[in-house]
RNA sequence: GGAGAAGAUCAGAUGAUCGCGGGCGGAUUUUUAUCCGCCGGAGGAAAGUCCGAGCUCCACAGGGCAGGAUGGUCGCUAACGGCGACUGGGGGCAACCCUAAGGAAAGUGCCACAGAAAAUAUACCGCCCCGCAUUUGCGAGGUAAGGGUGAAAUGGCGAGGUAAGAGCUCACCGCUUUUCCGGCGACGGAAAAGGCAUGGUAAACCCCAUCCGGAGCAAGACCAAAUAGGAGAACGUUUAAGGGCGGCCCGCCUGAUGUUCUCGGGUAGCGUCGCUUGAGGCGGCAGGCAACUGCCGUCCCAGAUGAAUGAUCAUCGUUGCGCCGAGGGUAACCGAAGCGCAAAACAGAACUCGGCUUACGAUCUUCUCUCGCG
RNA sequence: GGUCCCAUCGUCUAGCGGUUAGGACGCUGGCCUCUCACGCCGGUAACCGGGGUUCGAAUCCCCGUGGGACUA
């Protein structure tokens, strides 16, 4: 079993999932990104992302999407276990590297654990 | 060297590590799922959704009105508002570019302000003549050359002519009509006659010619079990509105309701199909000025659905700047190799094609003008 | 993904080929009042951008830009 790799079965899939987590979801946000954080039944950590038309073009959106699905791969341990996290981007988002990317989400995340 | 014009090509490459989605083959207990191997995985605009088609459903896609689109000619094409060649007009010194480019003597409307007058014409300042007065002035008439207004003023310019003038007459140019020649045609050229008639605006209504039925893959088709709505057939009752059908009319299809019998499927469900082999790409030959077409060979080249094609690193390559500087040159200057730093645009398939438009980084080829030197 | 609509002062709007681009709210100067409010007089400030048609464009046509609606 592949370590690192980012499956289906970890993947928020179907509307009505969403829908539970934005309203049930507990939301914790920083400069360009808001986290919602919910449990789930199923015992395993899912990641969903939501990006608006408000965000920027396709390319950048789809750019935002590949970074933060490559920082859940590669840092699946920040993430608390059987629950489901939603990422989404807020306005006016810069063009980021990974590297920038990455120091943002693990700030997010640290903080939240020191809870 | 500078300023331009036209066209073509590419869209950094290779490798390593960790990943994503698809197809084929195999394995784990069958599907789901997981693992292994192999194969391939964004664009010239994938964009805007501005046109045209295929495909699917709505009757078989029908008739009329309304509405919309197009508008030089000839061709190309499945089709087009696209493309090619040519013609007319406009711009540029030029290479070359732009062009909604039918009809204003079918009709209607509009042309502000200014101006006498904005389209049946007409006369402000003028000019000329006659009568009265006789120093300017007043009245009647002729005229449209000149002035003034305007975006636009009733052919232009010259000569004759005249009281002054006027296509009133004449030459040239323009215009209209007719004839001839060239061209498939748009149109071009020539001659003769007319004697100026016909201001502009159709991206104002409109007329003429040609074309268009409507919706869109969220179209549409299918699926295990369970329950009601529902569907079909027969019979009875009611005879008349409603629905399919995009605006209206016609036309076509379907009646409505009750009872009995028979049938079975609506659904946001990590569903299935539609879903990628196509007016396809590449190469060659032939036809054509070209757009394009025909024949032969060869290849299979993304199919996701909260939506894949990514991240990091290394090396090489490209471009720019700086340092150094082999070498060339009388000089200004041009500069190979090397080192360092920086940059690499616009942008992400969503049923599929053909165009158009818009955004944008380079490189190359051909051509034009100009400056300097020889 | 698809189908449509809109854009005028800071805000809400009128305008349908010739306007000094009008009005209301706002902001602001003055008058009134012992002062404030009300009222009266005045000022401020706009046609989303670029082409074209026309003598003339906010208006007509084309291409962009930015917003919004509907559709499972």
């Amino acid at each position: 079993m592949k370590a690192q790799a980012f499956r289906r079965a970890e993947k928020v899939t179907n509307k009505s999932s969403y829908r539970i987590i934005y309203e049930q979801g507990v939301r914790r946000s920083s400069r360009f990104f808001t986290v919602i954080l919910c449990g789930n039944s199923m015992g395993v950590r899912r990641l969903g992302i939501t990006v608006t038309k408000k965000t920027g073009k396709a390319v950048f959106r789809n750019r935002l999407k590949r970074l933060i699905r490559e920082f859940f791969r590669r840092n699946k341990d920040l993430f608390p276990a059987g629950h489901d996290v939603v990422v989404m981007t807020r306005k006016n988002i810069p063009p980021l590297t990974y590297s920038e990317a990455a120091r943002e989400l693990t700030e997010l995340f640290s903080r939240k654990t020191g809870r």
